[in-house]
Formats: C-alpha cells, sequence, structure tokens
DNA sequence: ATAATTTACGAAATCGATTTCGTGTTGATA
DNA sequence: TATCAACACGAAATCGATTTCGTAAATTAT
C-alpha cells in the first residue's frame, strides 16, 4: 500500500525545497524550466495530486456545497439533489448530504456538524417541525457566521438568504382552471394540514381558480389529511378518508391533489367504488413523479421540475460565494457590492396524462 | 458578520497561549483549574467549535464518508443512502454523494475528486458501463492507496473489498416457487440483458425455480428488455414489446419481472388486453418501491431492503476505518491484524399484495 | 570593472487545530 | 538550606499545501 505522495516527498526527492515543487508545479516563472520539467514529470510519475483538505485549509474555502433536506426518498428530493449535482460538480464543487427527517434537532445538528468548516454554503428545505415551531434561529445563527443559505421549495420569509420556489399558487390554478375547462362542475381538494407553506399555496391557487369562475367554494369538497403521521404507513387510514370523502359527495367529477400519492389513491378508490376515470371523476395531482407516470390511468399532474430547481439553487449559491472572493473585505463588510437576495420562482407545467379527458 | 471563533484568538482575548487553551478545552489535567473554567467559560460564551478542516487534517483523517452511486432518482438508491446515513450519523461521521450516473468516466472522475483527502473510505455500487467495460483499475488504485472500498449490490469479483449484496438468486427463486405453488403452470421472465450481475442472478434464480419443479424453461416465455436506454423515456417501446410477448404467449398464467417497472408495466398492458390480476395472471416484482406499494393492483414483491443494505455497509466501512486506527503501521504492512473481506448477503423478502392469489 | 538587475531558488509564515517537550515556579523533603 | 518533584503553562513541531519575502549567483548595463 503506498500512501499519497506529498510536495514534501517530492521536494525530499529531488533535493528541492517544497516551495520549489509547488511553484514548479503551478508553472510558475520563477522556477526554470529544467527544474520545471524535471519536477512536473516526478509528480507525473508517481501520480501527485494536492491533498484537499489541506488547500481547504489554506484556502479557507472548502469547495463543497451543503445539502440538508427532510428526506431523500422521495422523488421530488431527490430530482432536486440530481439537479444541485449536477451544476455543483460542473463548477468544481462537491456535495454533502444531511437528511433532517423532518426534525428540528437534526436540522440543527446536521448544520452545526457541517458549519465548522465542512462546508462553504448550504442548499437547504425547511423540515416539517422547524416550520411548526417557527423557529429559525439556526438559519440566521449560519447566515451570520458568513455561511450562505439557499433554500428551495419549503421557505420561510424570516431568513434572508436566495430562495428558489416552485409557483405553488399558480401550480394549482392551472390544475384547476383545467378542470374546469373539461367541464367539470364539483372540484373537490385533498390537501394537508396548512403549516407548510406549499400545501397552502396550492390550497388557496384552488380557491382562487374556483372563485375566478364565479363558483363557491364549497368546503364539504376540501379534504385535509394529517400528513404529521407518516402516510406511507397509513395508508389504509388515507383510503378510509377518502372513501368516505366520495361516498357523502357523490357528485364529485374532478379532484385536485396537493401531491401525487393522494391523487393516486383517490384514483384507486374511486375506482373500488366503480367510478371510471377520467368518464366519471377527472384527477389532477402535483409533483410529477414515478407514481403519477406509472399508475393505471397515468396521472395528469403539475410537474415542478426539481431538477431545474436543483440546478438553480447552486447556482444562485456557487454565485453568491464566488462573488464574495472578488470582493475586498472592505466591501463586504458594508454590504456595498453584495447582490440583493434573490426569490427564484420556477414555473409549474400541466403534464396531459390518462387522468383528465 | 461574525467569523467562528478560532483558538488563536480565544487565547490572545484570555492572555495565554493557544496549547493551553486548548487543553483547557479538552480538560487536560495539565491546566489548573481557575484557568480551565475561564477558558471553557468564554468558549462557550462565544460557541467555540474546532474546526473540521484543520482537525482532518491534523488526524488524517476526515470522519466522512463517500458514497458513489449510478443514480440518485431511484427509489432503491435513495433507501440505500437513507440506510449508509443513519449509521454514518449515529457513528459520528457525514456522508459526501457522487453520481455515476451510470458513466465509468463520470465514476472515475468522482473517485479521484474524492480521493484526495475529501474522505477516509467509499461506499459504492458500480455504473453499468464500468460492468460493459470490466474495468476496475480504479477501485483497486483506490484501495491501494489505502482508501476502503465497501461495494453494495451490483459487485464484481475482480475486486477485493467488503460487498454487501442482495441474495438476487434465492430471491427470484422465491417468488418463482411463490408462483408455482399459486398454481401457474407458464411462468414467464421480463429481464434485462445480462451484463449487470444482479439481473443475470435473478434470470438463473427463475430457471433454477422453474427447473427444480422438473418443467423444462421455455425460452418464448422469456423478454429480455434491453435497458441500455433509459427506459424511463421509452415507455412506450417497454409497453409495445410486452404486448407482442403476452400476445404470442396466451398461455401465460404468472409473470416475475426483474424490477417493479416492468412488472407494473405488465400489469398495465395485461389489463389492457382484457386480463383480470391477479385471476388470469399473477405477477412479482422486485424490488419494493412506491409503485409496488401504490399500483392498482398493489404488486406483490420482493423486498431487498435497501436501508439495511445501506446500514450495513456504512458499518462494515467505518468498522474497517476504525480498525486501522488502533492497528500500528507494522501490522498494517504485513496485513497480520486485518480482517478478512465480508462478503454479506441480505436476505430478500416476499411482501404479498394483490398481485397474486 | 563596478553597479544594477534578473534569475532561480529557499526560508518562513500561514490556515486551525493537537501534542510533545521544555521550563519557571512552588511546595515538600532531606 | 539544598534538592527534587509536582504543577501550570508556553514554545514549537506537525498535518499539506500556498505565497511572500529575502538572497546568492548570474547577467546586463554603465
Amino acid at each position: 500500500m503506498k500512501r499519497k505522495i506529498t510536495l514534501k516527498q517530492i521536494a525530499k526527492e529531488l533535493g528541492v525545497s517544497v516551495s520549489t515543487v509547488s511553484k514548479a508545479l503551478s508553472n510558475s516563472k520563477e522556477i526554470s524550466e529544467d527544474t520545471t520539467q524535471k519536477i512536473q514529470a516526478f509528480a507525473k510519475l508517481y501520480n501527485y495530486k494536492p491533498n484537499n483538505i489541506a488547500l481547504s485549509l489554506k484556502n479557507r474555502k472548502t469547495k463543497t456545497i451543503g445539502i440538508l433536506i427532510p428526506e431523500i426518498v422521495h422523488h421530488f428530493f431527490s430530482t432536486v439533489i440530481r439537479g444541485i449535482e449536477r451544476v455543483a460538480n460542473r463548477r468544481g464543487y462537491n456535495v454533502i448530504v444531511g437528511l433532517s427527517n423532518e426534525s428540528f434537532t437534526k436540522e440543527i445538528i446536521n448544520m452545526e456538524m457541517l458549519a465548522n468548516g465542512s462546508i462553504d454554503g448550504f442548499v437547504l428545505s425547511i423540515s416539517k417541525e422547524t416550520l411548526l415551531k417557527q423557529d429559525y434561529h439556526h438559519f440566521n445563527a449560519t447566515i451570520n457566521q458568513g455561511i450562505p443559505i439557499v433554500m428551495f421549495d419549503r421557505v420561510v420569509n424570516e431568513v434572508d438568504c436566495d430562495k428558489v420556489i416552485v409557483d405553488d399558487f399558480n401550480g394549482a390554478v392551472k390544475a384547476v382552471k383545467k378542470l374546469i375547462e373539461n367541464q367539470c362542475k364539483n372540484i373537490a381538494l385533498i390537501t394537508t394540514m396548512d403549516y407548510v407553506s406549499v400545501g397552502r399555496l396550492r390550497t388557496q391557487g384552488y380557491l382562487e381558480a374556483i372563485q375566478n369562475e364565479g363558483i363557491i367554494a364549497d368546503s364539504n369538497l376540501i379534504l385535509k389529511i394529517d400528513d404529521s403521521l407518516d402516510v406511507e404507513n397509513h395508508l389504509d387510514i388515507l383510503e378510509t378518508e377518502l372513501a368516505h370523502f366520495f361516498k357523502s359527495n357523490p357528485n364529485i367529477d374532478g379532484v385536485f391533489a396537493v401531491n401525487e400519492l393522494y391523487a393516486v389513491t383517490a384514483m384507486k378508490v374511486a375506482k373500488k367504488l366503480g367510478l371510471n376515470i377520467p368518464e366519471d371523476i377527472q384527477v389532477i395531482g402535483f409533483t410529477d413523479g414515478v407514481l403519477s407516470k406509472h399508475a393505471t390511468p397515468s396521472l395528469t399532474t403539475v410537474s415542478q421540475h426539481g431538477q431545474k430547481i436543483g440546478e438553480q439553487s447552486a447556482n444562485l449559491l456557487i454565485d453568491r460565494l464566488e462573488a464574495e472572493d472578488t470582493q475586498t473585505e472592505q466591501y463586504f463588510t458594508n454590504n456595498e457590492r453584495k447582490r440583493d437576495f434573490i426569490k427564484m420562482v420556477i414555473e409549474t407545467e400541466i403534464i396531459e396524462r390518462e387522468s383528465t379527458k
């Protein structure tokens, strides 16, 4: 087993100083042609690569960005990660991921763990528990330490940072409008409790679209699911609630669900009740994941473009990181040249499939 | 904006030396009670946390493990990551992830990027292209540099390292046996091309189970899909092939598919052809993902326990990393105390749902 | 031939920690 | 009172790089 070779070892082998080796390898013209050649040849032979940790320490930057998300086994989040990784890699960065598991405490622990030098900045989406508690001090503390944050999807006004969100409101409006155009008269909404902002926005979009058509929203047509329990493991509860919902509202001819699981499950339940999709009930979901694509019938859905969200987030973060580089400490402290915080909105798109006419 | 405080700054503020501060913070009894108290109070006040990068450089270990996988938008892989992250976190490690995107080159680039000091070891699954080329020099090179690797799922005998695999062969046998017990007489296999070992093993399991029952395998009942093209985007091709397959083999009454997408799509196509599931055709898939759980009918499948695979992989890696610590360099070079490489097999489990009787 | 520049390199500081070793002061012992 | 150990702390090396500055030797200019 041969450990990686260091500058010092090269220097000793070749009988020169460490500084000479370093300069030769960076093609400094301070070093003679001869010496440079010799050193570079030797370095290539032994496959020398500078130690990243040493570089990080010296440069006071790690060239890695921290991703902090509530959950990784989730189509939307993994597409976002893919987007982040893509531009990060292209721009010479690595990504290190932490999972909060929707827990406030784990979110804090993860942030503190990474904020001690391991990363240059964060791309994150807030955990449900944090949103509930409305305690955002850890984000502000991190930013105050000079570590920039980009929030995506689940964002919050109380923190000053770049944000990338999907246009949940208009996505919902578009979806409901589509149902109305398709002659639905009684459109149901299947949503979550309100504390996660995205759910709230989608609900508002639904209401807006309904009211725009002069229809008065019927609260009986709104089903709120308590997603504080892990829904994946309470499928039967969900199905029971849905069955009850459909039975007590036999007039429903359209369904807008705030995520694809609710939409697909609604279709499943409706079919069991003898309803045909899209003939009797048309369904539109939110989030274009595997389920939407492969359900029977396949689901018309509002695509959030997760990968694009990830790409934009990473670009915003890296732009800011590299802007800081070029700024002198002077500019920096009085915020002169710092670009203002951006809230970037990624437009949604309706992917039409078999669950609508 | 206040940068994180360093030992040096604490030392200056308190009029002591850096070494004193360091020792006081680690409760060295070399330092008097008074001084220790004062320093610790000050450190707490300013929320001092040692800089990870500096520690990594000093200790020559980063306490982070590199994950290298072909694709992240994939249920199986994300459950594995979740498992890795879980034990990594518990044991004080971070994870940094790289995506090979099934590309040989990206795999190498990623490895080299991380192997220069950023990580202590790898947990990885080999890309398809690498498996095709059968070029594994980068893995061996990394291991030779003293960076241990744990491979999972897509592993290869040519590399000496710990491995965690699912029992693909027996999983397939179990599935097919189940179909046979359920009175299926003509069981079809829907599989991929053979170069990814897991596909091959599942195919072999199918053949084994069939032959054990004295049935002679009918090659007409085996459909091989070319998955070199991204299947997600060629759903229609897949469906056409499946429709043709079912039509030319009307005797099929059972289907075993090597992944859940094929299984679900097979169900979809069969239903379109007027066949009922499970009455006319029973279906079992491999990989217990969202699709299996939420398809209609829900899919009976062979669960691979991705999270467990991740947990075991991480444990194997960290065990080895920490074993190296305690060993003297002497032992180390002649391999005396090093534990042999382990190939750990995670048993599969059949999750029965609606697609079988 | 002397002064002024280049040229080509090395020494040392630095990034932020830990750790070994050395040393001045105090108190106990002979 | 001389000796010695214990105590409390600091200086310096180290991890692996980069970079500034200093300086002999070689070259050019005067």
